[in-house]
DNA sequence: TTGACAAGTGGACATGTGTCCGTTATAATA
DNA sequence: TATTATAACGGACACATGTCCACTTGTCAA
């Protein structure tokens, strides 16, 4: 029933001709150094220019891959993400018949959290990336023109919206929750789990070990109980 | 006993010696020409470097100013935060006796979205500025290390997270909400009206006529009536 | 009036992003 | 094997942000 499969986007580029033999093993290069750079400075002090150098490949070769840093984010994200997402999938499944909906929503709220505090640099940067396109596709246009094209989804944020929908939906079906926009509370609740978002609220406090307990309980009585309890 | 009044951080600084003359002129300059050229082509796709030879000051004149284009921007839409902020406080004091602070946070909730959209793309860069300065703390730095120095959060974010901060307080004195924790519960409300989300949002629908409306359910079915409903 | 000094100025500079385009290597084809 | 079309390459370039610093100008105090 549940699919985990991510459809990929930027992989081999499947044209008619083949790619040439050196890369394959440039894309390697790439991800290997960008993943020791980021590792030994923070993802945020790395310029493209630094990894195309460490990397021995022209400017030009990263940007023809990568059209910014958060699309570099992304592939070296892509791993841990299908295993994330198979995880989850397979959590929800398994206790499809045995936890309620909200009970297996608030389950999957915890561990998206979890899941993105851990890779949170790396999942700052391609938010940041994302909304970068989003503005330039505004353009010089008026404010709230709708001119510009739909900007195309990131598979894995739909993935995502797809399976807190799906709960949602469960969870209005069987009474559990109030009859409500299952998309928009969707993409309130991925609001909420934005990288960006989070990154404020951790600088805020300086105590990181107990704002994560916090931050889930809070986000639980809005979520799952609901602001006026029970 | 409602205070309307925000503090004012970058105009005039008082220190020992007064403002040299032609100073309060450019500075105005600026500010007019700035906000000619973002009404002609839209904010993000103009430069630093074009409104300062638009003013006609050198570039490290207009950074001495203006730490960044959100800066200005801050600057640029202060009066209207301070006729919004005065409005709203007064609102939510002569409606104190007569509604609930249920009432008065879903009033407060909506004049904010209403305000937000209608300056998004000035608001949109504030946001964006505030978010770079905080990953740029970050700097080289471990994750989640603390070192980085505290935030100096803007005064007009804290005003309104105050201002909600106390009208959940009065909610859950009410009884009319739940315990929670109201600092977190405030942030999550400000989070869901952060211009950058509301942008995104807004890109997902062509037709932004009804999408406000639909948000503004969307946002009182969360965060006023409760996600399990009544 | 004058002179010292801090606030203010402006543009060169360092660094980063992303594009462009002439060149090179290789797979397909003859 | 020779030819050719084209994916891939790489670095110069255009443009943006933000910093630096030698220079200017107004203010205050003597």
């Amino acid at each position: 029933m549940g699919d985990a499969t991510i459809p990929i986007t930027s992989v081999p580029a499947p044209t008619g001709r083949r790619e040439r033999r050196d890369a394959a093993a440039h894309r390697q290069r790439i991800l290997e150094v960008a993943r020791q750079l980021f590792a030994a400075h923070g993802v945020a002090a790395i310029s493209m220019h630094q990894i195309a150098r460490a990397a021995g490949v022209g400017q030009g070769t990263l940007y023809r891959r990568y059209a910014n840093k958060g699309e570099l984010c992304k592939d070296l994200a892509r791993d841990e993400h299908e295993r994330f997402a198979a995880e989850l999938m397979a959590w929800v499944n398994a206790t499809a018949t045995t936890l309620s909906a909200l009970e297996r929503l608030d389950g999957v709220l915890a561990r998206m959290l979890t899941f993105v505090v851990e890779g949170m640099t790396l999942h700052q940067e391609i938010a940041a990336a994302e909304w970068r396109e989003l503005v330039a596709c505004e353009d010089g246009a008026a404010v709230l023109d709708a001119s510009c094209a739909p900007p195309g989804q990131d598979p894995w944020l739909q993935w995502l919206l797809d399976l807190l929908a799906r709960l949602l939906n469960e969870a209005v079906a069987e009474g559990a929750l109030a009859p409500l926009d299952v998309t928009l509370t969707a993409h309130l609740i991925l609001g909420a789990l934005n990288p960006m978002f989070l990154g404020y609220l951790y600088a805020q406090h300086n105590e990181h070990a107990d704002i994560h307990a916090h931050l889930l309980a809070g986000l639980r009585r809005i979520f799952i109980t609901g602001i006026t309890g029970r």
